[in-house]
RNA sequence: GCGCCCGUAGCUCAGCAGGACAGAGCAGCGGACUUCUAAUCCGCGGGUCGCAGGUUCGAAUCCUGCCGGGCGCGCCA
């Protein structure tokens, strides 16, 4: 059963107000909503609506307000004031506050959860090239993506997430050529390679190169360049996808499928796709290469599908693929990009409205770049190099708790700054710490009590302190933080959400003791804990992060 | 030059379907553990919300211009 069973007080506080401005003024007005306010003496919500629509009645804000509290009925309503130039400011009875208080106690780990409806949708993300294996840039996208598909799971949509691997593209022969150059070294013999300045340099393509040798032996020295080259590039493609799984997995990050590109070339999708858009007149040869026409679809130019040498570019296999989404009967993907991706989005999206798919098919999101510095200077980072630090390198240092939370703590749509010394040092500050910590002291007061916080779910009437009331109305704003978040393809108000929960809950643990004497009070405040330690849980799972029972 | 994004406290960042004195963490200073975990709590100091206009009863939030920074503008991916 989802939370939404029963209305949230929020709502019934709108309906009550929109009640009450039908029953003033017999009219409907739009956009009435309640808001929290930021100070406690303002009430539990308040409402501007007087003096968003003082001007409609030519009357003052404040006689607005009080003809339409006078108007409103509200049992569950302790007080109702006007305040400040118009305001109304509404509080909430402690018999409300309990029974939302069960409510929420009785959805269990469904609270916030939206039963799953609508069309599905497909989020790409991560994506990276099976070229070696991630780094601490990766990781972001890693920690934006799956905490994003989580909440928009949790949000009610139908989301799955996928992973493509750009297993196609002339990177994996020059892969291929990076590891058979160093295999052969092994042999103390050389390997001729198309441009020995472009090889990978990191240390994992000699791991590659050693894993090679351990399972082949000599077997590809003698044999022919081109005939060995296909074998080690798909053995160095096969050993980077591992790599970056088991690293995935390691960071608890999940995909629903992952993609190959390689399958668009072999199952014939994008000799299909371009050959329809030659045929519907969108893609011309010119200067010996096939052109798709893209600025008839709002790109800024025309772009090469196919190059003189008859390979394709990277648009074409992309537009097989997001056809390929389509007829897999998504009518909204997602896409998760790099900033440095920006410029390609008009592109991909004008060969897809060129083959007849609608204009609001893709969506993409970028995540904006982490620039990695080292105790305050940037470090140039680089693959192709070998001078970059990993993700796994990073969960080593920081663990995967901590650092996928200072990953999704800030915007995606903010660059991140990335200090490695910083990250470490900090992970004993990390603010994660800071929120595990609540639910971990809630798990210690039920040892203490010898109680399942699962099976609290009664709560007995009576009043709550003003500790009890902000904590309970900062849990009772969690579905409505989970719908924003998933909207608006954000994840950090998660951790500034469950930041400020675990504020109010550390606050009410200083002032009140939970296990009194007092039977009312006690069942009262164990209920209040064990709600607090369910949503915290459910929080921080939605960003992939454990919920501990001690620390 | 054009396009997209960012500019809030010393640092890292929230807040931006306009609202009541601009918030948090870290850093600095000072307090609180015989009581359910002090990885906590309380207090103090610290801000022209990049700048200038505009809309509005009201702007960090919306609009315009400018300044500063990032990214993109390849037959790379």
């Amino acid at each position: 059963m989802a939370s939404e069973a029963r209305s949230g007080l929020e709502e019934r506080v709108a309906g009550a107000l929109r009640e009450a401005v039908r029953e003033a003024y017999g009219l409907e007005l739009n956009g009435v909503h309640v808001e929290r306010p930021n100070e406690a003496v303002h009430g539990d919500f308040a409402t501007n609506v007087a003096l968003a629509n003082a001007r409609v009645f030519r009357r003052s804000p404040r006689e607005v307000a009080r003809n339409i509290v006078a108007s409103l009925e509200a049992p569950f309503l302790e007080s109702v004031e006007v305040a400040g130039p118009g305001f109304i400011n509404f509080r909430l009875s402690s018999r409300a506050l309990g029974e939302e208080l069960e409510a929420l106690l009785a959805a269990g780990e469904m609270y916030g959860r939206r039963e799953a409806s609508g069309e599905p949708v497909l989020l790409e993300y991560v994506s990276v090239n099976p070229t070696g294996p991630m780094t601490v840039a990766h990781g972001r996208h890693a920690a934006y993506g799956d905490s994003l598909v989580r909440i928009m799971g949790a949000a009610g949509r139908r989301v799955g997430g996928e992973y493509y691997f750009n297993d196609g593209g002339n990177q994996i022969r020059l892969l291929g050529e990076s590891v058979a150059a160093r295999y052969a070294k092994l042999f103390d013999r050389e390997w001729p390679v198309s441009d020995p300045e472009a090889l990978y340099r990191g240390e994992y393509i000699r791991e590659i190169a050693e894993d090679l040798k351990d399972r082949d032996v000599d077997r590809y020295l003698n044999a022919a360049p081109g005939e060995a080259l296909p074998e080690i590039m798909a053995f160095a493609t096969a050993w980077c996808m591992d790599d970056i799984e088991a690293t995935l997995a390691r960071a608890r990050v999940r995909f629903d499928g992952y993609f190959n590109e390689k399958s668009l070339y072999e199952s014939g999708a994008i000799e299909e796709v371009v050959e329809e858009l030659k045929e519907s007149g969108h893609a011309y040869e010119s200067e010996g290469a096939l052109w798709l026409a893209s600025s008839k679809f709002g790109d800024d130019k025309d772009r090469v599908l196919v190059k003189k040498d008859g390979s394709y570019t990277y648009v074409a296999p992309d537009i097989a693929y997001h056809r390929d989404k389509w007829s897999r009967g998504y009518e909204t993907v997602v896409d998760v990009w790099g900033a440095d991706h920006a410029g390609y989005g008009p592109r991909l999206q004008a060969g897809l409205v060129a083959l007849g798919l609608p204009e609001d098919f893709l969506d993409v999101e970028l995540v904006r770049l982490v620039k990695l510095v080292r105790g305050g200077e940037q470090v140039k980072v680089s693959k192709r190099a070998g001078n970059f630090v990993t993700f796994d390198e990073l969960l080593d240092e920081v663990g995967e708790d901590a650092a996928r939370y200072f990953y999704v703590r800030s915007s995606h749509r903010t660059e991140m700054n990335f200090d490695l010394a910083v990250a470490v040092q900090q992970s004993d500050e990390n603010p994660v710490y800071y929120v595990q910590y609540a639910h971990a002291r809630i798990a210690s007061i039920f040892r203490r009590a010898d109680l399942d916080p699962e099976t609290t779910k009664e709560v007995p009437p009576g009043d709550f302190a003003p500790e009890e009331r902000a904590l309970l109305l900062e849990l009772f704003d969690f579905p409505r933080v989970v719908k924003g978040a998933a909207a608006r393809r954000e994840v950090h108000p998660l951790p500034t959400y469950l930041e400020t929960l675990a504020t109010r809950f550390h606050r009410f643990y200083t002032v009140h003791q939970v296990l009194v004497e007092d039977e009312g009070l006690r069942q009262r405040r164990l209920a209040l804990c064990a709600a607090t330690k369910n949503v915290l849980r459910i929080g921080l799972g939605l960003l992939g992060v454990n919920a501990p029972e001690r620390m």
